[in-house]
DNA sequence: ATCCATTTCTGAACATCGTTCTAAAATATT
DNA sequence: AATATTTTAGAACGATGTTCAGAAATGGAT
């Protein structure tokens, strides 16, 4: 009763997610056009409107992507002490994103969309800043370490903020890495002090 | 022999990067548009185009006068002590940003255009870190105080960067400056427990 | 067998973007 | 008056996101 479907939606969904990756990482969020998309997914992007309703659609999959791989990232980290655990995890964050400088400004470039993010979208940062506070909590126990993790966490941030638009070079010589490692350094420092008082 | 000028190239030229301040915190970069500058500054886009060469200039003009006015926001800072004047930097800058959050968007989004950047640029940049730098050394002699403003500033820049585009609330309920002097605090620590060493 | 209702898909069309460039405008000199 | 010269205006070009009219392709009804 109706002119059959040329693509499996999931699929096409999919090769349009995957492609938008490949796209942003080669250009960065100026080279997510909806004929690049097109081109590269091999539907038209009438087709590809119809599955996503827009462009920035499709950059909020691909950023679901990506909290689902830092996750998995995350969780295949070695077990470790706390203080060695977060300079992994530091370090582990920083090589994530910036293996991936164009999807990170997808995620952080451009006009906040939505008042509201998706539950998805908080639940995957509320277990970031989760799994930075346990160690926390485990090595100064007075301290308030859900506030630190915010706190540690933006520092890396910065670091990667800068980093990932090639700017860091505008504040520092360091690597990415070293600064990541300095913040957690400097976090874990101020957490002993705190603690000799 | 020729035609007269129309504008006065000075004149025009401020005109022009005023007009283009204001499109920014209106709406920040995506506003900066050839045909809005024209509008708000009087002249038509061609003859911006022959002054300005490209709107990617007029957006390192308005950075020209951003740097300015940040170096003489910290010049007025009331002297005070080490401590002390240094959350009162943090805060006054996080104030400034986020005053201009169109204009930060413009200084710290998009493609990173020139492999160098100007020496004005950097000079600015240098002069803020070193204003950081130096109570950092007067508080903590047998630090790097250079490396240490610089890992300062980077934490400071990481909630400017999530409060300027309106994502600091994925990641704390607190206020900006709240979290900046965090940062600050977080830095003295650390050097106090370094001297203790 | 033919036609039609229904759904899927395509790609032309629209407004807007940065940028270029032709030509109009306005003067000084000849 | 005619011309040379410089400045300004704005139409034009190729690109963008998005929409939408219609083409394509089927199953069911006649």
């Amino acid at each position: 009763m109706a002119r059959p479907r040329q693509y499996d939606p999931e699929t096409l969904r999919a090769a349009v997610v995957s492609a938008a990756r490949g796209l942003l990482e080669e250009g960065g969020p100026p080279a997510l056009t909806a004929r690049a998309l097109a081109q590269a997914s091999g539907a038209t992007s009438g087709t590809i409107y119809a599955s996503f309703g827009d462009l920035h659609s499709v950059l909020i999959e691909v950023n679901r992507d990506t909290f689902r791989e830092l996750g998995e990232m995350i969780d295949a980290l070695p077990d470790a002490p706390p203080e060695p655990w977060l300079y992994a995890l530091a370090e582990a964050y920083v090589d994530f994103m910036l293996e991936r400088k164009g999807v990170w400004r997808g995620l952080f470039e451009g006009d906040r969309v939505t008042d509201v993010f998706p539950q998805w979208y908080m639940a995957a940062i509320n277990a970031l800043l989760a799994k930075i506070a346990h160690p926390i909590a485990a090595l100064a126990p007075s301290e308030n370490a859900a506030e630190r993790a915010e706190e540690l966490f933006i520092s890396v941030h910065g670091v990667v903020a800068l980093a990932a638009i090639g700017r860091l070079d505008m504040v520092s010589r360091r690597s990415p890495k070293a600064l990541a490692h300095a913040a957690v350094n400097t976090m874990l420092s101020a957490l002993k002090d705190a603690s000799d008082a």
